[in-house]
DNA sequence: CGAGAAAGGTAAAACGGTTGCACACCGGGG
DNA sequence: CCCCGGTGTGCAACCGTTTTACCTTTCTCG
């Protein structure tokens, strides 16, 4: 009352019928004459009416509201995934709850109990996971939790969690991007390509590395494991790690593959500071076409992050989805840091 | 119980004592006998029992959530921003309700009202507003609707709502950033300088400009309103208008002042097909210390984003904060882009 | 030893909805 | 004329908590 809002019994008490009248004619459930239901909707409208939703989620009847985890906002991919999930999520008159793990384990699945606890509709995970038996043990003794109670849980740019039963799922080809971009450079001639991987353990760094071995092995590439080092995903520690390699002597490599742009433009700073130009001296390919590799006429793969998020939205939405396992293409998209060798 | 969701009556049952009292133990008011504390808790443990937070917001305990609507996620200072917003409520415990708006004034109410509807606790609106009558005065009532139901408005980022009451809110000096901007190109020599604004018509845009003249006036450039066009805030924008502007004939500035990084990157690479040299024939400025400014050496004005998030979340989650309303300061990060006239 | 006051606990009424079941009304077929 | 089925409603129970008001004990102290 003191906070000014209206309730069905307001409402009821306004159109001169029932609780149970007006919680009928608003679910749409059971048609009653048009006369009441005019009388209903007006005193509705007058009062400025809007059912409270925990009263309603209290009754089961779902609680409209889509949750959301990311490990952490940093970086284009990231932020176009999470505004097209939004943005589905929103088309579909529901809620979206965020939250963000910071890659932490804990964090992360006390960030899902709480959403748990909320009723969310559905779960999205987004984006990469940490590859520990502790983290693969706990999600799965999660995601049983989830499906028993009637959570859907939805994958989204991510590895599955193993674990008898198939979740829905969302990704896009990281070996095929890593194989092709690795490919574009051996056949500019390239032999010794750097991979500039991303934190070992994480699931990303593993697939995107198996496409890069693969695109050696199959092509002809130098396979050797001084040439692949982990930095973070960020601009500093890409800068970092190949200056330190450059510093010690003159590269071993003509091509660079970094894991996503940020990294690769660390990487072209390095490089660039110790003399050696872009492409001329040496090649550099990105990963996720962030929108500023445009700015750096960076050689990347693409990402399909709007579509990527909208599937997931939509299978968020939809209760039982037929297609529930989709994986979309990568490509190169060619820009001026790779020369023929 | 289909849902396999212990309920308080279950936790009491097994530790053999009323409903009440589990409620106090777990709420922590007034303590009851340690024996019987103890018995709960076990209980509560075993049974790995969740209040219902649907149920609690019934009672009015406050829902534990704390909305943020924002335009749109397209850039890195706004992702910066709302990572750090989401995390200050995270560490709270809270829990984090984001909508977009798509800069649509029908949409944004409607996500408003929604949230509204979820009893939030508090409503952070993040970034940009176009300064229309219309918009003006709907968001007016609609904060007047928020006070009285006691839920919290903060402003991040964002001019103040023009109602009587003043709202909590956290900004940023665009002013004076862009004053600082102009005053360095001013200082370096340059006269003319073309301003690459926001949209017309959006306060940001407003705010800066004024900045901008007021550098122009007090500093001694030219105040030229043929210098002054609006792109939209992306690359693409940017460098189309530039590009047609240098079309139509010689520059007739040396330097320009774009509203963000996108644009100055857009503007940059018009510049740089045009055979002009950045900053040996034009200066460029950006605005906002985007993540990949460093990666094109360009000057541009730093905003202190994840400063501007906490507080805003520090904010939303005191019922009574003793500040309420904070102007960041900004500066301008020298790198490359400006050359000494 | 008896009267209060604490201390520890409970039953029951909210909170704002949904829903199963009963009831009233109405026209029509036997 | 009676019974029947269908159509609109309303009553009341329930969802899972908190909270108010009240009831026992058990202490404490005169």
């Amino acid at each position: 009352m003191s906070d000014g809002r209206p309730s069905i019994r307001d409402v009821a008490a306004r159109a001169g019928v029932s609780v149970t009248t007006v919680s009928r004619i608003l679910n749409g459930s059971y048609p009653p004459a048009p006369k009441t239901r005019d009388k209903v909707l007006r005193a509705v409208q007058e009062l400025d009416y809007v059912a409270n939703p925990h009263a309603r989620a209290l009754t089961r009847q779902g609680t409209g509201t889509i949750a959301l985890v990311v490990m952490m906002l940093d970086d284009g991919f990231l932020m176009s995934l999470v505004e097209s999930i939004a943005t589905g999520v929103a088309e579909a008159g529901k809620l979206c709850l965020i939250g963000t793990s910071g890659g932490n384990l804990e964090r992360e699945l006390a960030v899902l109990r709480q959403m748990h606890a909320q009723h969310v509709e559905a779960i999205i995970l987004v984006g990469a996971v940490v590859e520990s038996d502790e983290y693969r043990e706990q999600m799965g003794a999660f995601a049983a939790q989830l499906r028993q109670s009637g959570t859907r849980l939805v994958l989204c740019a991510r590895p599955p969690i193993d674990t008898g039963f198939q979740d829905a799922s969302v990704e896009y080809d990281n070996e095929g991007g890593a194989y092709a971009a690795t490919s574009h450079l051996l056949s500019r001639g390239h032999r010794r390509i750097l991979l500039l991987g991303g934190p070992d353990g994480q699931s990303i760094t593993t697939r995107r590395t198996t496409g890069y071995r693969k695109a050696l092995r199959d092509l002809g590439g130098d396979l050797d494991p001084d040439l692949e080092i982990h930095p973070a995903w960020n601009r500093e520690t890409g800068y970092a790690r190949v200056r330190e390699l450059l510093d010690a002597g003159p590269p071993t490599f003509t091509g660079i593959l970094a894991h996503n742009d940020h990294v690769a433009a660390g990487a072209m700073q390095a490089l660039r500071e110790a003399g050696l130009r872009v492409p001329d001296d040496v090649s550099v390919v990105g990963f996720n076409n962030d929108s500023f590799a445009a700015d750096l006429q960076l050689t990347t793969v693409h990402i399909p992050a709007r579509e990527l998020g909208l599937r997931a939205a939509a299978l968020a939405l939809d209760p039982n989805p037929t297609e529930n396992h989709t994986t979309l293409g990568t490509h190169v998209i060619v820009r001026e840091t790779v020369a023929q060798l």
